[in-house]
DNA sequence: CATCTTATTTTTGTATACGATAGTTTCCAT
DNA sequence: ATGGAAACTATCGTATACAAAAATAAGATG
């Protein structure tokens, strides 16, 4: 829990897009906001601000902020880019990774073994990001690291979903196999690769869930 | 002129961030910026803020804002990515380009050779990324093409010195003339080859001026 | 003389008030 | 009745005022 209100408000308005409750399109009015978080307006246009600095949100002068949520091809464009960051890190850690760092990333994944054992999604969620992590901070470039948590999180909400669907985790556990022995022999293509493919397939379910979101309306 | 004070204050700090007026780490007080600019905290606050989102500056809270300038080796991991996404752009360019695009770039790569001949650094600077934004309009995903376009604009400052550096832009050139013969024939990875050697002499050269600025000293 | 505590001061974070501008509505003229 | 102009309203952008928190400085006590 944060101290800073313009936070709180930010966090919140967050949370609200990728949720749903605020749709596309919809006007993010100063005053209401103001009012919903109990807060002056002060803070709620700081949160406007950060919302629009990080893409959720447009700003038309003069006319107030808009929701911006990503449309599907938005989404398929950053899942494109996603691909290749991740390919990047991995690329980059099969290269730079520590002793250490690489019995890390092996005990993430042991988690994730673990997590489907006792069916918990939750815990795979959490140990998967742990995984991924791993990389990032092996890939020995922060600036790197820090872009692709980004879009990560960008990301994030719907993966989530993701991963319930049926027998996606022990795929997506197979996956980080192939990954984590590229790296541990060296091999950057084949850690290019596998984790190309990985954030690939993600997408293509990301896909198949929108389709199947559309044809239950 | 933008008509908001807040954007003003804020490309003014930028400005000065640039050209090392303000030097990393110096604290960047509300109160004096609102002085020097003319105007009151309520401003200030706003292009802090965006300052902190595009990673120019941090904020610690309850301690205020301080110049964040990369360090060599960010700007190095910088360069690192920069080439990766160059590289994505020009690859997805290869496959994606129309022949209006191709005309429009071949068109900006003129331009770029015309400068050369009046031998005009700030044209070619202009032409140069003219060049590289018909590359980004190309590549088919805005979402790229955005963050690419980022990266550079942070890069840039930086860029406008190398390109001065003796001979730099006939080589410069010549790297286009291969990146353009790439995409034409739509070999990707050619394309994708020259577009991170583009980037990457870009880095070294950037090197290059830091060893001989630091040796100036 | 050193250290801890407390008071002062500086600065951040939030609230409110005011001015300007764009959008809307109403009224008049054709 | 319809189109345009003017007044009105709503909301944005900025300024200022106030409150809270942290840094600094000063004083007291061991």
């Amino acid at each position: 829990m944060s101290s800073r209100a313009a936070t709180r408000v930010f966090q919140g308005v967050e949370e609200q897009i990728a949720t749903g409750q605020l749709k596309d399109g919809e006007k993010l009015d100063e005053a209401s906001l103001a009012e919903r978080f109990q807060v002056s307006r002060t803070p709620v246009r700081e949160a406007l601000l950060q919302l629009v600095g990080s893409g959720l949100a447009i700003q038309i002068p003069k006319r107030g902020c808009f929701v911006k949520a990503p449309s599907v091809r938005e989404m398929v464009e950053m899942f494109e880019v996603m691909s290749e960051l991740e390919g990047m890190c991995a690329r980059l850690a099969a290269r730079r990774i520590s002793e250490q760092q690489l019995t890390a990333l092996k005990s993430a994944n042991a988690g994730c073994e673990q997590a489907i054992k006792v069916n918990d999604s939750d815990l795979y969620y959490r140990k998967n990001v742990e995984f991924h992590e791993c990389i990032y901070s092996a890939c020995g470039n922060t600036f790197l690291a820090h872009e692709t948590r980004s879009l990560r999180r960008r990301l994030q909400s719907f993966r989530r979903l993701q991963l319930r669907v049926r027998g996606r985790m022990s795929q997506s556990l197979g996956e980080h196999f192939d990954i984590i022995e590229a790296i541990e022999i060296g091999d950057t293509d084949k850690a290019d690769f596998f984790s190309r493919k990985h954030v690939t397939i993600q997408g293509e379910r990301f896909n198949d869930l929108l389709i199947q979101m559309e044809q239950e309306q």
